[in-house]
DNA sequence: GCTATTATATACCGATCAGTATATAATTAA
DNA sequence: TTAATTATATACTGATCGGTATATAATAGC
């Protein structure tokens, strides 16, 4: 039952038509993204994702369309969560401390017993092979970096990076030292190795 | 027709019995190298194998094995090619030497228009799911440490790094920064990007 | 020639892939 | 109750996966 709200004091909203959905779309995302970032994306079949997700494929393919449209879906909510210390890293009061935050978060991020040791957008761009998906990882990381240098910029005018600090080079140096932990982690690094690159980057800082 | 050479004087050597191969198995394998590097492990599928080689089936199990052990055989050839610049990098006089051959040659290697804009052993590692074969990658990534470690210890002892310097950690770092450029031209990253980045990396480096 | 041996070519195997047709169940609106 | 709507469950689709059985072709030794 619906009523309109066109100048009317009407506004009974029972949107739910039909049947209910049976389970709980946010956890089942969660799910999904656990297997998404610890197989990858060629690594992960349906049935590994209805398995994890605890229902079956027609509702899988109702809620989420099909895997590469999960897989973005996935991956959003990746942003807002697990990756989420990369936008909390840019309130950081200067740009070293933003630094500091970026790369000990990932490196959190990576060392967490909780989840996959690996990055799951890094994991997803080397891991789906010669899909048209890798353009939107592409521009994903286009974006990160534009964050991280208008930033950056910021930090110029604030005066906490020198007036000739180079913030295109030391945007993508972060990203660099960012993507290169991942791949330490997903092969076998242990948090002490990461722990002390991250130390040694730091060190490269400008003062 | 063998004769064994048990005391004797008898050595001819035909050792090529029945009909004769009819692919140079050494270019059969830069061909799959190419597939695997560009699409990863578990993008690439038999039938991509067999066209890009040229050969059928049954041959490509008759003289490489299965597609993991065809892998691993490219995973080989492509550190005594394409990846050779680490070896060489080994070899220059000094530590800091070392480290510029390596950033500098793994940015030939990604921008190399002949070849995918990856590196085969990254790809390779983030693209084979959960598959045992990521032991492997595990096992190559040490080696490529204590060689680097090895080399720096060298270089302590001969003066051209402090005394006190980190050898573990700069090692470290090293692979880091090599593994941030990869997946940073793998999703598409410049040349002028990377060698911004190794600049800066190399500015970290002790004096 | 004949036999042994190895490579090639075709065609196939069962398994799994992503995705869907169909029927039924659960809900709201009337 | 009835109709409309949406979700669920099962079972299926054609395509492709990695891998192989089988038959034939090409070579060497005798």
């Amino acid at each position: 039952m619906i009523y309109l709200l066109i100048g009317m004091k009407r506004e009974k909203v029972t949107l739910a038509l039909g049947r209910p959905r049976a389970f709980d779309a946010e956890k089942a995302l969660d799910r999904a993204m656990q297997v998404f970032w610890r197989k990858g994306y060629l690594g992960t079949s349906l049935s590994d994702l209805t398995d994890a997700m605890g229902i079956n494929r027609p509702s899988l393919y109702a809620a989420f369309g099909n895997k590469k449209s999960l897989f973005r879906k996935v991956l959003d909510r990746y942003s807002k969560g697990p990756s989420v210390y990369l936008s909390e890293a840019l309130r950081e009061p200067t740009a070293r401390a933003v630094v500091e935050r970026v790369l000990h978060g990932v490196v959190d991020l990576l060392t967490d017993p909780r989840t996959p040791t690996t990055c799951m957008w890094v994991h997803g761009a080397l891991s789906c092979g010669d899909d048209p998906l890798r353009k939107e990882f592409v521009a994903r990381r286009v974006a990160g970096f534009e964050e991280l240098r208008a930033r950056f910029r910021r930090a110029v005018t604030e005066g906490d990076l020198p007036i000739n600090a180079d913030v295109d080079t030391l945007a993508n140096f972060v990203q660099t030292v960012n993507f290169g932990l991942t791949v330490q982690a997903s092969t076998g690094a242990t948090r002490k190795d990461l722990l002390c690159v991250v130390a040694a980057a730091l060190q490269a800082w400008p003062k």
